[in-house]
DNA sequence: GAATACTTGGCCGATATGGACGTTTTCCTT
DNA sequence: AAGGAAAACGTCCATATCGGCCAAGTATTC
């Protein structure tokens, strides 16, 4: 992986032009490259710097050229390594850094899903666990990189295609008294990236505001995402009468988050818990293949 | 296709001249622009949209620079009735119109702060109203219109020039006790468009994880959104002893929100007060313009 | 009002770019 | 060591852009 030469198309992604032209180039000399035995072109780094410099061109990405520490985000999937990477850049607070993580995995094929069930969560649990020794810098840098996550999770949700408007809606929130956005953010990510049309409501929305939503919306789909909560029992019992209402209406609820768990609700056809994004992804796959119920 | 970079003929398409007067202009040095090893003139995105902005050009086909149609609002500066028409798009949830309205008044020339004070401010305010004809139907509202609206202040993010390295630094949030994300975000979007490297610790956070950060960061401007506070004596007194530490270091804290004026703080050297983004904005400006204490 | 300077948009043959194709090489896994 | 997927080869071609030139339109000056 890291060696001192490229490939044409190393280069031409580095700098964002076609392979065509890379090659047209190297044959007539704008830079250096050699053949190997079999007659494919290699350039070695250091030309190939030379020729990004002088020609000016725009690094679309960096890392190929190991110039900067931006995210090994062209490579293959979600790998172990890459949640200490997004620390580190969250840690610094460089907001473009982290859109071009996000987007690099999404781009490489990664799900939203796998993204942020593997580098994002550990990231931010690491971040969490810095309150301990200093808790003014550890809050200090996880509210920066929460802001800086909020702006990469923008740019990320514009890389996802657009929904048609035709496409299933779904709708949620974080519950009363849960003051957490990016859960609830993430699942809207999630589910946009599956198909649906989703409307999040953002933390600490009152169940009516939201059930008033998915009955005005005609949701097929509302989620709970339960970071914090002072009630539990009070959310189940807020809960559990609106199931069957869903129910009649073709819909479900999607229930998770941290706290989740400390709901004690009644199993019902209209509920569907899950720990993780890539439940929710594969549950949100599943209800959109069949036709609705109207 | 997915570049930062623009050729003639996308610049022109977009603004709705001929190739000749965009070669023309990028030669005369209107704009800058590079060119590829075969002699292509390539733009960055940057600056066309400066240019577009300092030019007064109508943006005929905003698509090609990456933005959405951007309907009624396009190529306008902030007038009386925008309000009523942001109030419309954010009732309906659409993110995408959002995102135009705000970057087709932001394109047309105007600063983000007037845009803020303007029709957001209004149409928020609007929102807030709603509360007492239907409380569910108007939190939803509400809610739906924040994410809506954060969604779209990140794209205008995405507008404003980045700011260079050596940009001086400002560092502001929500105090303990402001779920607030609009305010500290919004000022952060006004500060980098006067061009400060803003740093934005969100709502809800401790004094003495900003203090750090200011610290840290080595801010030249600390600001402090103050939309609700359980006690402004309290904050009050958390401020006031970290004024002479700022002055020391030769830098101010902007005291700002709807809620700001509860605190009874004395004159200070380092105290800064405003009721509004436009205000905010001047004063960054004027703070930027001489040289720095040290 | 007329002459002049300047800008604009369109045209041209030549060159550059990016993508498609079937074939060959490289690299990774078994 | 063998097999197979992925990457790179060379070639071709449609389209985009180049630089230069000119005619028409617009503003400025006298």
């Amino acid at each position: 992986m890291l060696s001192s030469e490229l490939s044409p198309r190393d280069l031409a992604r580095a700098i964002g032009v076609s392979e065509s032209s890379v090659k047209r180039w190297a044959d007539g000399g704008r830079f250096g490259s050699r053949r190997t035995a079999g007659g494919h072109r290699r350039i070695p780094v250091g030309e190939a710097i030379r020729f990004v410099r002088e020609s000016g061109s725009e690094l679309v990405r960096p890392e190929v050229l190991g110039l900067e520490d931006l995210g090994e985000a062209g490579g293959r999937h979600v790998q172990d390594g890459d949640a200490d990477e997004l620390y580190r850049i969250l840690e610094t607070g460089d907001a473009a850094r982290a859109g071009a993580f996000l987007s690099g995995h999404f781009l490489a094929g990664g799900g939203p899903a796998e993204i942020l069930d593997g580098p994002v969560r550990r990231a931010m649990a690491r971040l969490g666990e810095a309150w301990h020794q200093d808790p003014a810098r550890g809050i200090f840098a996880e509210h920066r990189a929460l802001d800086v996550l909020l702006q990469a999770f923008q740019h990320l949700r514009s890389l996802v295609p657009a929904v048609p408007a035709s496409a299933p809606r779904a709708v949620g929130a974080a519950p009363p008294g849960d003051p957490y956005l990016l859960p609830s953010q993430s699942a809207a990510l999630v589910l946009q990236a599956e198909g649906f049309d989703a409307v999040n409501l953002g933390p600490d929305t009152p169940l009516p505001a939201l059930r008033e939503a998915a009955r005005f919306l005609d949701a097929r789909l509302v989620w709970i995402s339960v970071s914090a909560t002072g009630s539990p029992a009070k959310l189940a019992a807020g809960l559990r009468p609106w199931l069957s209402e869903l129910e009649e209406q073709g819909a479900v609820l999607a229930l998770g988050g941290t706290q989740a768990p400390r709901l004690k609700l009644e199993p019902h056809a209209a509920l569907y818990r899950g720990q993780s994004m890539v439940e929710l992804a594969a549950f949100a796959r599943g209800l959109a293949a069949p036709a609705a119920k109207n």
